[in-house]
This record gives C-alpha cells, sequence and structure tokens, in this order.
DNA sequence: CGGCGTTTTGAGAGAGCTCAACATCGGTGG
DNA sequence: CCACCGATGTTGAGCTCTCTCAAAACGCCG
C-alpha cells in the first residue's frame, strides 16, 4: 500500500529516518511499539521464530512498503523485523501518527482501507501456505504475481529469499523450478521468470 | 472482537438479521459485497476453494464475531462464508456503515483497531501454518487457548472442524492428539482437554 | 432398530525435509 | 590479473511424516 494515500502531512515533519545494514535489526517480537515504518529502500523481512529456531516468514517489505501498521493499536511489536539488504526506513512516530489520524477522517479511513487490503494479503498467503506440493506453490506465487500485464515475473532477491517467503526449504523450491522449466511451463532467465503455460 | 465496540448505533436501525441451516452458504468468493455480518448463533466458516477442490479454511466465526470486516473496502467479497451450524447472522450494510464511520471518528478508530487485531491474527495463522509436523501444530493451538486463565481447552464443533481450522486431516489430528494423551502431556474428556505439561 | 456422521486405527505411498557434495558467482586482497 | 573465500545456486540419496484409501467402533437421532 501506497504512503502518502494516508500518512497526514502532518506527521511527516516529525518523522525520522535511519540506515540499517544487510542483517540488522529494526524491532523485535515484543518490542516496546515507537510507531510505523516506511520502507524508502532495501528490503525488510518481518518473521517470527518458533521454539525449533526456524525463521516463519510473514511479509516481505520493499521500497514504498510501510510495515508495522498494526503495531499504532498495540503495546508491543508482535513479529521481528529484519532488514535482508542495507535498507532505509523512515519512522512515523505512533502518538503523533494516532493522533493526526483522529483529526482526520479521511486520512483514518484511508488507514482503515490500507489495513483492509492487508487482511486480504494475509488470506491469500495463509491459502499459499496451505498448498503442500512445491510446485504448485510456486505456481500459486507466480499465478499472483504475473497479473494481466504479461507473463514475466521479476524475482526481487536471491532464490533463498523466495523460498524463505514461500515457507519452503531453498532446495525443494530449487527443484521445483527446475521441473516447471523441464516440462515447459516456464523459462528461466537469471531472476527473470517467463511463464508460458497456466495451468 | 467485539462488535459493540465499534458499530455505530444508527446501523443498528438498517440491520436485518438472516437464518442459515447448517450447510449453508452466506456469500461466494466474488460475490457482491453487501456488507459485513455479526453472528448471532451458530458458526461460520470462511474457506476458499483451490483449483483441486481442496477448502482452505481462512477463519471461524462463532457468537460475537464479525465476518466480512474488509469487505467495505472492496467490491467483491475475497472468500466463502458457509454456516456449518443452524446459525444467525446480523447484516450491517455496507453503505450505511460507510457513511457512520465516516460521521463517527472514534467509532472509525475502533473499527481500525479491530482490524489491527485481526491482522496479528491472521499473522499467529500464519505462523501455524509454517508447522508441520501435526503434533507441533496441534500443541500451538492448544498454547494459544490456555492463556493464562488455566489448562483447560473448550472444543467447539467436533474434531473435524479442528482439523480444519488447523489444516490438517482429521486423521492427523487424531493421531497427534492419541500420541500428546499418551505421553501424557494433555488429558481429554470429550470435547474437553486438559494441558497438564506445557512443552 | 437402522442409518448417518464422527471418532479411531491400520497400511501404503508420495513428497518435502535433512544432510551432503559440488558448481557458480561476486567481491577482496595480494 | 589471479587466487581465495563466502554466499548462492544445484543436484543426489535417504528418512520421516503427512496424506490417502480402507475399515471398523461409537454416538446420535429419527
Amino acid at each position: 500500500m501506497s504512503v502518502k494515500d494516508w500518512i497526514p502531512t502532518a506527521v511527516h515533519a516529525v518523522a525520522s529516518d535511519r540506515n540499517l545494514k544487510a542483517g540488522e535489526t529494526l524491532f523485535r517480537q515484543g518490542g516496546k511499539t515507537v510507531g510505523l515504518y516506511e520502507v524508502l529502500s532495501g528490503r525488510v523481512r518481518l518473521v517470527r521464530v518458533d521454539r525449533e529456531g526456524h525463521e516463519v516468514a510473514l511479509h516481505v517489505a520493499g521500497p514504498g512498503d510501510t510495515i508495522a501498521e498494526a503495531s499504532l493499536f498495540s503495546a508491543q511489536y508482535h513479529c521481528d523485523a529484519i532488514a535482508t539488504a542495507n535498507t532505509t526506513v523512515r519512522l512515523y512516530p505512533k502518538r503523533e501518527m494516532l493522533a493526526a489520524l483522529e483529526e482526520n477522517p479521511k486520512a483514518m479511513k484511508a488507514f482503515s482501507g490500507a489495513l483492509a487490503h492487508l487482511v486480504m494479503d494475509l488470506r491469500t498467503r495463509i491459502e499459499q501456505r496451505n498448498i503442500r506440493s512445491a510446485r504448485d506453490r510456486v505456481r500459486h506465487f507466480l499465478g499472483l504475481r504475473v497479473g494481466t500485464d504479461g507473463r514475466i515475473v521479476e524475482l526481487q532477491g536471491t532464490l533463498k529469499d523466495l523460498a524463505a517467503e514461500l515457507g519452503l526449504t531453498h532446495e525443494s523450491v530449487y527443484r521445483a523450478l527446475a521441473e516447471l522449466e523441464r516440462s515447459g511451463e516456464i523459462r528461466r532467465n537469471g531472476g527473470e521468470i517467463t511463464v508460458l503455460k497456466l495451468v
């Protein structure tokens, strides 16, 4: 969701930027919420870590995306945010943000719309996670990304990142992509995937 | 989320109730949105159906829960809603709901809060779906339900419902529960589960 | 009592995970 | 310019675990 749609201009004045190196942590689960962030450049992964130490990718945010929107209504962050590349984020402080939204019903409505959109995205992700087959999960991912614009999907980040986002091991993703290419369903060209057949 | 917190009283006047028999469909994915619903009694399952015809449980709503909150910002429902028992729902029409929220910033804020809470719930569900092991997934579910109040989890609905909610086959759930009981981790008593050891 | 859906248990197969080895690529420093 | 090194990309083999198909108790309701 685009930030310009709903962040009141008043809050821009108190926003502050921060640079993160690859691997650096922006915030941790259980940490006190200070506000929501916009990713200006780079990439930030939202993850939870289960008992076994496995990371569960909840979201991957790129430039223009916001993270921790729900933190406005929560005292603590409910997942970890980690930069996977050198990243610049902009912090919109919670206090001012809430005050501005309350004074500006239009902004509040836009914010609600953004949250509603996020809810739909998350449901789509749950649907994805229910697909057992690695091949079908990759197909599902590609189907969401091609849209009607064409048949080319530009991968952001590494294949390991993709595997994490899909909730699969990187080996499974490699094999799935290799099989899809062998069967003539897709063609790979570096970080670019061309979908030939829609199954 | 509780309805009373954020549904403006003005909208109550135009709300209408509807009875559904078990198995009946409330709305379908792609259908035109008419508003959001509150479940007064019974149970409603939100599901998506993938290509293979498998149902993916996105949510199970009981009395007091609302469904299709995000539909206020969307022209079409993005999943199916099916009653799993004889159910009564209350419809809050979209048009009036939106108008009331725009006139009442406090209600809008509460609505945003409800959406934010939903976002957190969905992320927890994604985390759950990432757990491969049936036993661990059941553990995760129990851990969320016990809270600090005690160690007793009251199951709503059948075990098949639970299996659907967990995204597992009912056989796997049976086996997982049997193993947990054999190992002394839980004790079952009808639809009631007592957690003895927290792992 | 009969029928239907839920609860259980069994056996087999498929598929992803794990561990392991190797290739490839990009950056670094001599 | 080249050797080195770490991370990414790729392929192989075995194991474990869930899914699937099957069948049998159990419970509920007409």
